[in-house]
DNA sequence: ATGAAAGCGCTAACAA
DNA sequence: TTGTTAGCGCTTTCAT
């Protein structure tokens, strides 16, 4: 059979509770002692079985993210693959979940995992971190989690961002500062907070250079690689186009590419297009996009080690467990200075 | 605190034991007993610990998909998503874990997954399915697995597979009957089981048509988007290019379609591009990309199956425990019949 | 700083 | 068909 605390405890000489503690990195231990324990579990190649403590205590050492899924975006991939990482090395064990809030029902599934796992914790990818109800559900059940890019109630948990208005300022500041006058944007779906942010901050860069937005030009989206199809069909198709679009996801932006394609309008040299996200679209997209690249995966893996601090689950949820990333423009080939006018 | 089975037990009036029984559908319970359990169950919302039960018998009720990872394709992601929804469905829950065996210690990382949880069962995925030590590893610490795809040794473990020859000849063969002659191919990632037998059904078609095929035209690829772009500028640069090419996979067919466009050639009326897996790539494309699909969900959920199965632990691997499931041919707009020579 | 005893919630083995 | 008893492997509480 496997390994138990009692044979290391045994073999030790000591009792199984000092196996425990030193399991458990308490203090009370002394150092030789410590060392020890350490050489035995070493050679006995000793896991703790984690039902063993779940049940005796309260932590399961097991941690969920939930994802709304729809689209399997490589932006939902490279969450995932940040929190897998970095619930390892901390000792967790990360179970994936997927939660369809427009299936009736859904609330039985959250609680099955919850309450059947015993989980520590939960980490919300948009847009179910913005679903009143699940919030709600999730604090009924006592389980701590941390919402990414929520754009709302910053105090409700703990959060992870990075500055969506800001980065969507950047990169229309970009297609700008490239001489572009004549700029069109399709935004994303209408209930993910991150919408009318980069709304937003488009808008703003806009008003800052003193350049007027066309109705037109503004296009409803859906952050799907077909609504940017559409949007680009409606600027681009039109006799007065833009010569350059900013989409508000890489999906769409490669949908407004195939547009262009379609009515036989060269990138960038038609028109420049421009995304965000950075997904692996951007990069397979020809010609390549310029585009905003959120840290994805530091992201999950910061919601991650929010989670195992034990001053999370304690106190009311205080500013410190904000945490605001990084993002970087990425110029590729998809954007350059607009075509003068013949 | 949360409702345990004594809770139950107490306000049906009979012993835990038998709460117990009506929980795992065992026999030997009164069919009026029965009810008036499941009535207290659903009253009291009622769900089991999973660590309790864990602890106290054999199974743990956690089932792991094991991903090598690296190119976080639609391919993966489809898969994950099966294998989640029918563990759900049979009450497991679903670890998802990423296992590089390029990396050492991931000997460590297997067993703390395997002991650490207690797991009841392991998927795995190409190209770990053919890792001999991660195969020997499992088998050591005695956890039944299935493999997806593993194109050998079928006798060594439960699998599930597509006819990956087939597929390639049948697609071969559609291009054939559009008027092709002229066809090129791009291999898979050599490790792959997928490659040789992709590679075979391409050639079997090709020689059942009576047509040559060119050294120069069939070219070394990686499933990648950029080992397809290097492929197609291979093929498409020279001044002899095949009118047709199959590519393994939808992500070095889409490489293709981008080295086509660079090189001025219009898909299909130039060259028609085919890929393989029906990846979500294959309709963000523009055409349309043709390509097999692989029913990839099913594949996981009958794997997921598979595990739960009571008879599958036990015996000797047997012919029973290897399924072929359907794939099928999608015909989108990017083949068409050879343009006529001028 | 360390240990003994009790118990977490469930199921296996046995008894009735 | 149903119940009783004894753990599963760990952590908790309370001693020492």
């Amino acid at each position: 059979m496997a390994v138990t605390i009692k044979d290391v405890a045994e073999r030790a000489g000591v009792s199984t509770k000092t196996v425990s503690r030193v399991m458990n990195g308490e203090l009370h231990v002394r150092q030789s002692v410590r060392e020890a324990v350490l050489q035995i579990v070493a050679e006995l190649d000793y896991r703790p079985n984690i039902h063993a403590r779940g049940l005796s205590s309260a932590r399961s050492y097991l941690l969920a993210i939930f994802f709304d899924d729809p689209a399997w975006s490589g932006y939902a991939a490279e969450m995932q693959r940040g929190a897998l990482m970095r619930a390892r090395a901390r000792h967790y064990h990360l179970v994936v979940e997927q939660l369809d809030v427009g299936v009736s029902g859904w609330e039985e599934d959250l609680a099955a995992s919850v309450q059947g796992l015993r989980l520590d914790g939960a980490i919300l990818t948009p847009p179910l971190c913005q679903h009143p109800q699940v919030l709600a559900r999730l604090e009924a059940l006592g389980l701590p989690y941390v919402r990414i890019s929520p754009g709302q109630e910053p105090g409700r948990s703990g959060l992870i961002e990075i500055d969506e208005a800001g980065a969507a300022r950047d990169i229309t500041r970009y297609l700008i500062e490239l001489g572009h006058r004549d700029i069109g944007f399709v935004e994303g779906i209408a209930h993910h907070a991150a919408t009318p942010e980069r709304r937003k901050g488009f808008l703003t860069a806009m008003a800052e250079a003193g350049l007027a937005v066309r109705d037109a030009w503004m296009q409803p989206g859906d952050f799907t690689f077909l609504g940017g199809l559409h949007a680009g069909e409606a600027m681009l198709g039109s006799d007065v186009r833009p010569t350059a679009i900013f989409a508000s996801n890489d999906d769409m932006a490669l949908g407004l590419s195939v547009a262009a394609a379609k009515l036989g309008l060269a990138i960038p040299t038609d028109v420049s297009i421009a995304g965000f996200d950075d997904a692996p679209t951007a990069r397979i997209a020809w010609p390549p996009m310029t585009t905003i690249r959120q840290p994805v995966g530091e992201m999950a893996a910061a919601a991650v080690d929010m989670l195992v601090e034990p001053g999370y689950r304690a106190g009311p949820v205080d500013a410190g467990f904000a945490r605001r990333l990084d993002h970087a423009l990425i110029v590729r080939e998809s954007t350059s200075a607009p075509k003068l006018e013949p």
